[in-house]
DNA sequence: CTGTTATGTATAAGAATCTTATGTATATTT
DNA sequence: AAATATACATAAGATTCTTATACATAACAG
């Protein structure tokens, strides 16, 4: 991703959230959505963005869909049914994590007298 | 951590801004006060809390002080001046890290017609 | 009084995720 | 003609965490 390691762990719930709200998408425009929509901040490797995807396709959550545009390979991915369940409980466990992170640099503010 | 993997990458930020708040802490100490802070929902386990409190002071950003309480150890960590800068920097990351995350998944309404 | 829970620190094996580097291939821009 | 953009893929290594285990004292429950 990009320096922080915060991100480490969001890639899933990212690749998740696009496919929702897209219906189907490449995986080189899963990058480019990303950086577009974080104006440059989070760009994600293609050493970690296709493991991903391939393992999110093994454990059944996403079909893929090959297709050739201007001679070049393309391969769609898109949520299945359960892949569209999990994509809720991971979107509330991503709301959780970031009250709780919050919750726990939110600055209590100290109280002086 | 917890369930989720959405945490992996963010305890260094979590410990280094309890410190910045409070001082010096002990490791004990710090998993008791993010499990109440998080009620409940963030438990920090031994075996990630103490090589990651190790590793921070191996990096200069920690001091340790020990202290014998009960007849019971406890290591007091407290941030160096280089640490305070340093968890600057961190809280400024991880706001970063918070508002891309929303930006991705936030719902972007889909306008209908 | 004896076993369990709480307090307190530590490490080691393995899992999961990511970075970095490399590889292949075509299309477009310079 | 060379560099950049598009498009996918994998392998080695780094980092971070889980799970299990270990040691030790204090407090509480049966």
């Amino acid at each position: 991703m990009k320096n922080s390691q915060l991100y480490k762990g969001s890639l899933n719930t990212i690749i998740m959230k696009l496919l929702e709200e897209n219906g189907k998408m490449y995986g080189y425009e899963i990058t480019q959505k990303v950086k577009a929509i974080t104006q440059g901040e989070l760009n994600i490797t293609e050493g970690a963005l296709y493991p991903a995807l391939h393992k999110l396709e093994a454990e059944g959550l996403l079909d893929v869909e090959i297709e050739k545009v201007d001679n070049r390979m393309r391969k769609y991915y898109k949520l299945t049914e359960s892949g569209q369940k999990e994509t809720v409980n991971r979107l509330s466990e991503l709301e959780d994590f970031i009250r709780n992170m919050q919750s726990l640099v939110s600055p209590s503010p100290k109280l002086e007298f």
